[in-house]
RNA sequence: CGCGGGGUGGAGCAGCCCGGUAGCUCGUUGGGCUCAUAACCCAAAGGUCGCUGGUUCAAAUCCAGCCCCCGCAACCA
């Protein structure tokens, strides 16, 4: 705990973020939260190594590669770029960036293989399944539609297939053993009890190879170059490699004091396959039994996800470039805030351009912002003077530095539980502490007032006091405007946290007047997107991030239009598609034939009011499945803002007729 | 029984792990101040902490059950 009373190691690592997707908040956020805690463990005075990096094997990016007309090296490189031109951007200080492709990477990825396979951990084993091979890809038994791909529709063939095996089912007792042995090993806790819930259940061993005859792009297996090693148990092994496992100076340094850091979504395989595969290598490199689980990393420190707009944010990766956008619009310092400030580590929260504002004028430009331009306003008008105060620092001004105290105390806990939020919450305590201390010791009037001329210094110095106190707290989260502050106030060292507490000046430096640090920014969001945000996300289905097309416009022919064939149909049976939210399953005549149409407005119409209405249907579209419901048709209807609204005939007319 | 998050004053949230006067931000109302970015400070109004039962001297907090909302996944042909 309370970092900065004994300095340590501290190694953190964020996940290597894959190549297939740009940098977006998701990847941000995770970033920026390991660059402030990498930021205060130094301020601390601890010995800090902070890695980041890319994972850049894989299917998808040797078939983007193919698609590109490019090596899968040169997409990689190409996209590993992106992402160090984010952290750039947002001024993250990583001590490496570490990519997969790397040889340092590949090597200690083949030495651990080796090692595994040699202590008979790896064995070749036979994996069948139903193989999709347009799809390229295995599908379970939950995935599967009526025996068919859920893509393709197509049949699926059983395969068998070789891989190697790592027996991981061997550790599932060890595991939960060592997961109640050590609490927070996972955290928040929320996430360590969905560990072991899963752990409940029946752990398989783990495919850790794949063969090249489906795949190339991999680092080979060194016992089989038949194989290549599969992309989870690869990436894993960056957070060693970037160390130079086994025997680097680095890994001995850093390792037993390493934190991770990921978002919920891959939690399984850094809570279940990642410590197996340690405690496996453990063994496989000779330590002894009572030694092994040191090997072990210390923490998993686990948050949510964001949500956009009160949307989802996860697929629709137009939503969180965009947002990811706006550290440009508003600053780094005002978006590492808000991110930081808005969600509590391990929950979801949602993002919007609104909150982001709110928060922007509220804490940075109102509370912070406004404190530093009043105070340093009254210290740029004041003579600087090396006369120490006679006055002493009691009552109301005794109080601040008691805050002081208090707050650093309050973010170092804060910190070391990865409560951002709270420590952000503790230090902003502190500056209404100070606007209220300005209130109320009335510098404006002790100016006035030569026989209060001692107790006006007194303020002063405090009020520099202070802001030179922010200027060292802030930095992990703020870093440019903490280091505004402090030349403002005339301190140009290195912050450091031993530093930071009220009391350690006691005359008045000389001050620059610092305004405008967090301009106001006018609150009304251009068009908060109630209904545009729905249509953004499914318009946004989009591929490679090009070619979204709004609904076609170019002139149609009647020819074009004749090729439809639109009946009138009268629904003889409507029921709800199990399980399905949006689906009903109607059956409608067309006259003779019956046809099944499953249609997608279930929010809008229950089964029972659509029975014996005469609808229009497009007859001719090509059958697809839906939830495994064949539908023969398409029920045509009309929607804006979020209603919609089924057709029906003015007048009656028998079905089958025909609409033109 | 697919996975997950949540239901706390008008809005948005913390608190829940470690039971003990219900807190923060925004908004509203009234007041103060004039150093400051129409900012800052004070005060007030406003909540049966989703429901039910249990444990307890005591439950927003622990336990059980239930209801509702929201994401993800598979579906709007």
């Amino acid at each position: 705990m309370a970092p900065g009373v004994a300095p340590s190691v501290f190694y953190l690592t964020t996940p290597i973020y894959y190549i297939n997707a740009p940098p977006h908040l998701g990847h941000a956020y995770t970033t920026i939260v390991g660059d402030a805690m990498a930021r205060w463990h130094r301020l601390a005075g601890d010995r800090v190594f902070f890695l980041t990096g890319t994972d850049e094997h894989g299917d998808k990016i040797a078939q983007a590669a193919t698609a590109a007309g490019l090596t899968p090296q040169a997409l990689a490189d190409r996209h590993s770029a992106a992402f160090r031109a984010a952290w750039r951007r947002l001024g993250i200080t990583y001590d490496d960036f570490i990519r997969t492709t790397e040889p340092r990477h590949a090597t200690v990825v083949q030495h651990i293989l080796q090692r595994l396979k040699d202590a008979g951990e790896l064995y070749l084993g036979k994996y069948g399944g139903q193989y999709c091979f347009g799809c390229e890809r295995f599908y379970t038994e939950k995935e599967i539609v009526d025996g068919l791909c859920p893509d393709h529709r197509t049949p699926l063939t059983h395969i068998e297939e070789e891989n190697y095996f790592f027996r991981m089912s061997a550790y599932q007792d060890w595991l939960v053993g060592y997961l109640r042995a050590h609490p927070d090993l996972i955290r928040p806790e929320r996430y360590r009890n969905e560990i072991l819930g899963f752990l409940g259940e029946r752990l398989q061993d783990l495919s850790i190879s794949r063969p090249t005859s489906r795949l190339q792009w991999g680092i080979p297996l060194p016992f089989d170059d038949r194989f290549v090693t599969y992309v989870w148990f690869d990436a894993l092994i960056n957070y060693v490699s970037a160390l130079d496992f086994p025997s680097g100076e680095r890994f001995r340094t850093f390792w037993p004091h390493v934190h991770h850091l990921i978002g919920k979504d891959i939690l399984k395989p850094h809570a279940v396959y990642w410590p197996c595969m340690l405690k496996a290598l453990a063994r496989a490199e000779g330590m002894a039994e009572d030694q092994s689980d040191t090997l072990i990393f210390r923490h998993l420190n686990v948050h949510g996800y964001w949500n956009i707009g009160g949307g989802k944010m996860s697929k629709s990766v137009g939503n969180v470039v965009e947002a990811l956008a706006l550290s440009e619009k508003y600053g780094n310092d005002a978006f590492r805030y808000f991110v930081m400030r808005e969600m509590v580590f391990g929950l979801d929260a949602d993002f919007s351009e609104e909150a982001f504002v709110g928060r922007l004028n509220a804490d940075l430009a109102n509370d912070l912002g406004n404190l530093v331009a009043r105070a340093t306003t009254l210290l740029s008008g004041v003579v600087p003077d090396d006369h120490p105060s006679s006055s002493n620092p009691t009552g109301l001004h005794h109080q601040v530095r008691t805050a002081s105290e208090e707050t650093r105390r309050a973010v170092g806990d804060a910190m070391s539980e990865f409560a951002f939020h709270k420590a952000l919450a503790s230090i902003w305590g502190f500056i209404s502490e100070v606007n209220r201390y300005v209130d109320a010791s009335q510098p404006w009037a002790l100016a006035k007032d030569p026989a209060k001329k001692p107790e006006f210094k007194r303020v002063m110095i405090t009020l520099a006091d202070s802001l030179r106190f922010l200027g060292i707290v802030l930095a992990p989260f703020l870093p440019e405007a903490a280091t505004k502050i402090r030349r403002a106030v005339g301190d140009n060292r290195e912050p450091e946290l031993s530093n930071a507490v009220v009391g350690q000046i006691n005359t008045i430096p000389r001050v620059a007047k610092l305004s405008g640090l967090f301009p106001r920014v006018d609150q009304r969001v251009p068009a908060p997107t109630a209904g545009a945000s729905a249509s953004d996300r499914t318009a946004r289905t989009e591929r490679d991030g090009r070619g979204e097309q709004e609904t076609p416009t170019g002139p149609v022919t009647k020819e074009q239009f004749g090729k439809l064939d639109l009946r009138v149909a009268e629904v003889v049976a409507a029921e709800p598609v199990a399980k399905s939210k949006k689906l009903l399953k109607l059956s409608v005549s067309l006259g003779g034939e019956p046809r099944t149409v499953v249609a997608g407005i279930a929010e809008h119409y229950r089964a029972e009011e659509l029975v014996g209405k005469k609808v229009v249907i497009v007859a001719n579209l090509e059958p697809v499945r839906l939830m495994g419901i064949e539908s023969q048709g398409m029920l045509l209807a009309g929607s804006a803002e979020g209603r919609l609204s089924i057709l029906i005939l003015d007048r009656d007319l028998p079905p089958g007729a025909r609409v033109t």
